[in-house]
DNA sequence: CTAGAACGGATTGTTAACAATACATGCCAA
DNA sequence: TTGGCATGTATTGTTAACAATCCGTTCTAG
């Protein structure tokens, strides 16, 4: 039996919440958010397969669009695609993943590099109210939620640089990164707590990017 | 006229050479390959449309074959993809253009970092031959080849970390640093000199890796 | 009982025809 | 002349049918 089918709500689908997307949107940024998202929120373990029908039917889409989709990801390393076999959610070696951190940490001290740039922080406010949401999505066991703001919070100090390339960049090493907690991190410990969150913001309120940069 | 039929040995076309690519190569990443050369050797100015009629005759596949490059392209930003008007070689704004050298500064950085953690460099030899392939292609005015040997000066440096990841999104931001050197420099000006990049491996064979981050 | 070949169903890959959109040309009126 | 409008052509976007490949099952021989 297929995991993706196992159920009627299911994993790759995010239900009709009151956040939707815009409306404007093209079926294919859209589906492939959703199921970037899926994958990034752990809802679909690595090796999962991801078979064309199944996704169609999902989404209400045909098939040209799935596989547009998959063939983006893919190059994204989301997804393997295996010639003939199909598409899965991709497996990183253990050595992609140390390359993975290792340019994760570059690009992070590149954020607050640049973010030492600027003397004032007005967008601090938000993302502390944002660790917040994120320290209580922790302790109710909102899993789904919990890694999603975690992410968020570094996407965040990206954006707030302002430079748009690294952003993209860097979102896109998060996703990657994402996959690799599932798969080697043990259940039980957090890889980015949300004390070291407030503890970043804070090195970076009073100054000192020398520990900021550290603590990432 | 079309700029791209304008010529019959086509500024698109690499030629039979005798480099020629290895023969169990998928025609989709061969065709992007070529592609993503001939603009990153400014055979292509930004803005030059690009018909999948033509690049169909050029590479002697179907319509698919090229979408699917042209849609993955369009995600690495070196070509705009424009809905019902096609596919036009990238023009990267001013805005987009500070971002991008600013990730690449932020990357190159990372790449000595990484090298000052290695006390021997056997590499260093070769790319030094290298270099001096590069300065004849610029003596003797090959601009398509000093491009290309000026850019893969940089990526053999990323290779030489070992950090794949790392390779891969400088071999991206170093694609898109040739659109906009394409777009915004001064003819004559060569923005990455040969002597420059002497004066790099040098700093590394001292050790003194300060100064080979301040170089890039 | 096991290994291997053969078959059938299911899934992916490709193509060619069709639909939709944009661009150029020529026409008409002000 | 010039601006707007209609028409025909060229180009892009989509779909559905077809082809190729793989996987699970069954059958057979050793």
């Amino acid at each position: 039996m297929n995991a993706l089918r196992s159920s009627s709500h299911d994993a790759l689908d995010p239900g009709p919440g009151p956040g939707a997307s815009s409306l404007d949107e093209s079926d294919e940024s859209r589906i492939q958010k959703q199921l970037t998202q899926a994958i990034y929120e752990h809802r679909v373990r690595p090796g999962t397969k991801l078979p064309e029908a199944d996704l169609c039917r999902i989404y209400g889409v045909t098939r040209g669009v799935i596989r547009k989709v998959l063939d983006r990801m893919a190059t994204e390393q989301l997804v393997d695609l295996v010639p003939n076999r199909g598409a899965f959610v991709a497996s990183p070696s253990v050595e992609l993943t140390r390359d993975v951190y290792g340019l994760r940490r570059i690009l992070e001290a590149g954020v607050v590099r640049n973010l030492a740039k600027s003397a004032r922080h007005p967008w601090l406010r938000a993302v502390r109210l944002q660790v917040a949401d994120e320290r209580e999505a922790n302790r109710v066991g909102d899993t789904g939620r919990y890694i999603r703001l975690a992410g968020k919070f570094h996407l965040d100090l990206a954006s707030a640089t302002g430079n748009a390339a690294l952003e993209q960049h860097l979102k896109r090493v998060v996703s990657q990164t994402s996959l690799m907690t599932a798969l080697y991190d043990v259940p039980g410990t957090n890889t980015c707590s949300v004390h070291e969150h407030l503890e970043i913001l804070d090195a970076i309120e009073a100054g000192d990017y020398a520990k900021a940069e550290h603590l990432m």
